[in-house]
DNA sequence: CATTAAGTTGACTCTATGGTTAAGTTGACC
DNA sequence: GGTCAACTTAACCATAGAGTCAACTTAATG
């Protein structure tokens, strides 16, 4: 409604697609590097187009920022929950997923923007925050039954810890990949019981 | 050197002392619900003064920041770093100075700047950071001498989780106290060994 | 290859913020 | 109560970023 962006599917001038793709890749690259509030003019300027045709292609920065979303951060946050799912053991289940999404977090600062529903106005971005809330909810209800989990943490919690997580990773000084795994391995050791 | 704001300690006309008090009476207010990078016009207005006459006086958001620090968290820290240093036992005074410094995170936002080395041209602030970076190195050789804190836990892991907090807690939604002391326990039995 | 709808863009406006200075105001001291 | 250095400030300038649009350019089509 609001967005004044072609649909999806309709058909562009040879030109106009050739753009779309090269702002894509620059949007990706950009966010990739400085989370989600890249400068629109840099990566106009990195895809060879004027800031204008930006707006024209995608309405804006949350139509940019949707369109790259899923390629960006989307998709892995997905398959991160699907793998966790078919994980058996309920601890090992827990492993899994906090590896998973903080190894996404590490390679994407763009990452916490979902954690913090910076576009509440984008279906797919609140969907996709939605789904990783309910998927900690689960995780933490299961660990509890199992009696894997310390009773006293929640799923607040587990949201808390990958903000705080991410927040550090995309405004702090970048951590080595040792650094980081082994913080991994003290959040994980904090989760079981007493 | 680089600094246009007055001596400390030269006498100053009675309107100009009323103007630092306001001003920086306003600056504490502002930065504790913002973070140091609170808008200067802001605390201008608050102060019922002009944005010119905080450069005239301070020289300059630096120097703004330098002149309150001290009330607004490094008083505090010290005070902290004090504190547990006349505790005794090892894992009490790891457990005293987390539990001091997170608290202060909690009601000092600007605290974060500190970590972040913000202002690394403020001898004031970069002393600040540096004492904390002492306290966190011989709190953890203290700790690992007694055989209170896990081996493989380091001055850098505690340093970027008071980040990760304090960047959460400056930037993320705000928690419930009993929340976020909850969480300070989740991370202290984290330190323990094994 | 002429037409034209589709597409692009330079140049603009607007908002927010940091920072400066010429000119006016006022507290302190005689 | 007059003098003047101290002080304040309105009115600037500058930078960065979002967002818009009239005018120009070009791909597609008959």
């Amino acid at each position: 409604m609001t967005s004044g962006a072609r649909a999806t599917g309709a058909s562009l001038r040879a030109d106009a697609a050739r753009n779309v793709a090269q702002i894509r890749a620059a949007a990706i690259a950009a966010f990739r590097g400085r989370g989600l509030n890249a400068p629109l003019d840099e990566i106009a300027a990195a895809a060879g187009v004027s800031k204008a045709t930006i707006y024209n292609r995608f309405g804006g920065r949350q139509g940019l920022v949707e369109a790259v979303i899923e390629e960006l951060v989307a998709r892995e946050m997905y398959a991160a929950m699907d793998k966790a799912r078919r994980v058996e053991d309920p601890w090992d289940r827990i492993v899994t997923y906090v590896t998973d999404v903080r190894d996404l977090q590490y390679r994407e600062p763009a990452a916490v923007d979902v954690l913090l529903k910076t576009y509440p106005d984008s279906e797919r971005l609140v969907a996709l925050f939605e789904a990783a809330k309910d998927m900690s909810a689960s995780l933490v209800r299961q660990g509890h039954e199992a009696g894997v989990l310390r009773q006293d943490f929640t799923a607040a919690d587990f949201y808390y810890a990958a903000v705080a997580n991410g927040l550090a990773l995309r405004d702090g000084p970048k951590p080595s990949r040792e650094d980081y795994d082994r913080r991994a391995r003290f959040f994980l050791d904090s989760l079981r019981p007493h």
